[in-house]
DNA sequence: AATGAGCGG
């Protein structure tokens, strides 16, 4: 334990307490004083519990708190501390004999601040552990073939897709035969569009032989009929597209690049067809083709990012 | 000169 002269230096410990004791509200003149509040943390111990209290700018500039809670206990030397006791001495004591030198060192019990919470810390953990999560993951899994892709641009998405759906349908209304109490209220009288009350989709009504009738084919799926028309001028617009199009085959979709914000288009636009025969047709009318003074290009669009 | 948005999970 100690010994010596104590009143060279106080203990550092005694030195947390005493000034957990001295911390005052701030006064609101203080408070208002941004670069105080911001650089001093308040520190108050409360029983064995200290309390740390900081104010600090985050990236956004934005005043946050982070409040810092210790367990403080007071033990018996542990390992480590033993451990450290033997480290070699430098400095003004690198010559000192072996034990504390009183004129540069204060000796006190062991104080050992056990952690509770932190939550700068625990934040930083859960940004790292994720990502070292996601190396090497998959991010996306198709729920029709598990494919590495999203389901709606499963290339199954028109063949096993529905097949899938109706299977699950099947398997719904089974199980809701099932549950049905005999001797229940009967069902309305009128033919419902489904038993289960739940919405069937006009293709899969009457056995899924349907096809949708109103319904346009989905042009998602594999768009390979699609075509980039580059070096339009800047007030061309979709309808202006439409027409020069239009006569090549049925258009399912337009695209005019514009910017987001000002509308201005980029001058360049997306055209897809129904038929690929029709936007290959396109390409070779349109392209060099002369309009509102540019000479346009077409060619095949690669597919977009997703 | 230039390869869209948005939908999800």
């Amino acid at each position: 334990m100690p010994t010596g002269d104590y009143d060279s230096k106080p203990s550092w410990a005694d030195q947390v307490e005493e000034e957990g004791e001295d911390v005052e509200p701030l006064s609101p003149a203080v408070e208002k004083d941004t670069d105080y509040v911001l650089d001093t943390p308040r520190e108050v111990v409360n029983g064995n519990i200290k309390t740390i209290t900081e104010y600090k700018l985050d990236e956004d500039d934005k005043k946050i708190k982070i409040v810092r809670t210790f367990k403080i206990e007071t033990r018996k030397a542990s390992k480590v501390v033993a451990r450290r006791k033997n480290w070699k001495k430098f400095g003004n004591s690198e010559y000192d004999p072996p034990g504390p030198n009183v004129a540069t060192t204060t000796v006190s019990d062991d104080v050992l601040m056990t952690f509770i919470t932190n939550k700068e810390d625990l934040n930083n953990q859960e940004e790292e552990d994720p990502m070292n999560k996601l190396k090497g993951q998959k991010i996306v899994s198709c729920r029709i073939c598990k494919g590495d892709h999203w389901t709606t641009r499963c290339p199954y998405k028109d063949t096993l897709g529905p097949m899938q759906k109706e299977l699950a349908e099947q398997l719904g209304l089974s199980t809701a035969d099932k549950e049905k109490v005999p001797g229940a209220e009967p069902e309305p009288a009128q033919a419902p569009v489904s038993k289960t009350g739940k919405y069937v989709p006009p293709s899969l009504r009457d056995g899924g032989s349907r096809r949708g009738e109103s319904m346009q084919p989905n042009r998602r799926a594999d768009d390979n009929a699609t075509i980039r028309v580059t070096n339009l001028s800047e007030d061309t617009r979709e309808t202006d597209l439409q027409e020069l199009f239009r006569p090549f085959g049925s258009i399912s979709r337009i695209y005019l690049a514009k910017d987001k914000a000002t509308g201005q288009s980029k001058g360049f636009a997306f055209i897809s067809f129904h038929r690929r025969e029709d936007a290959a047709r396109a390409i070779a009318g349109v392209s060099g083709f002369g309009y509102d003074h540019l000479i346009l290009n077409v060619e095949w669009a690669k597919p977009s990012t997703n």
